[in-house]
DNA sequence: TTTTTATATTGACAGACATCTATGTATAGT
DNA sequence: ACTATACATAGATGTCTGTCAATATAAAAA
């Protein structure tokens, strides 16, 4: 179920855990608070950047970060990407921090 | 037990954490291999030391890293510094990754 | 098709960080 | 006292990273 993480990868998490607002933003994916009714699909980037004091360019590149490290998934439907949280990666590091590590 | 995890302490800790010196010499003190026979003391920076391939001065850096943000405890006997992994930080640190994060 | 909206990319820049060499300090041994 | 050992500190340097403004792309709306 807890797939073993190769360090590399694991490496990558903790670097994109270890920023205020990543760590703001998953929080934030936590509870989405955002413009769509439904809330399985996540948040858009727009809801983010809209409870954040950050650029818009800003807010794209800590998704990105987030995304190439597992932790968040992101689907575009129409002009909006929709984020939520990967609990199974989040899962695994928290794992590797309190365990294996 | 596991108590709150103030923000800022937080992000130190998954600082510390997202290097892989770092996470290699928190490995290395969950099985201290080491030059004293009390393994209960954990090891001292030498012993680290001999098992990266770093200069002392950059264990020394990395120890005071792992020191600052509580993942280490560190006791001087003598001219030795003996380190060991701080379980319960190591744990709010995980507990905060899956869950309060 | 022109315009608006949502997001990504590029380029620049300042600050943070990992690493090293050189040096300092403290403790122990001779 | 001198020397050796263990560790820390200071300073330098190259790389990484968070941020922004400007621009590009893509999709919807007019």
């Amino acid at each position: 179920m807890t797939e073993k993480l190769q360090n590399e990868a694991l490496i990558s998490r903790l670097k994109a855990l270890a920023d205020p607002s990543r760590l703001e933003i998953l929080r934030m994916l936590k509870s989405p608070v955002c413009c769509a009714l439904d809330l399985d699909k996540g948040m858009c980037a727009c809801d983010i950047e809209s409870q954040l004091k950050l650029s818009q360019p800003t807010i794209s590149h800590h998704m990105r970060v987030l995304r190439d490290a597992g932790l968040v998934e992101a689907d575009k439907i129409g002009q909006w990407v929709w984020y939520r949280r990967n609990e199974k990666a989040l899962r695994e590091t928290a794992a590797a921090v309190e365990g294996k590590v």
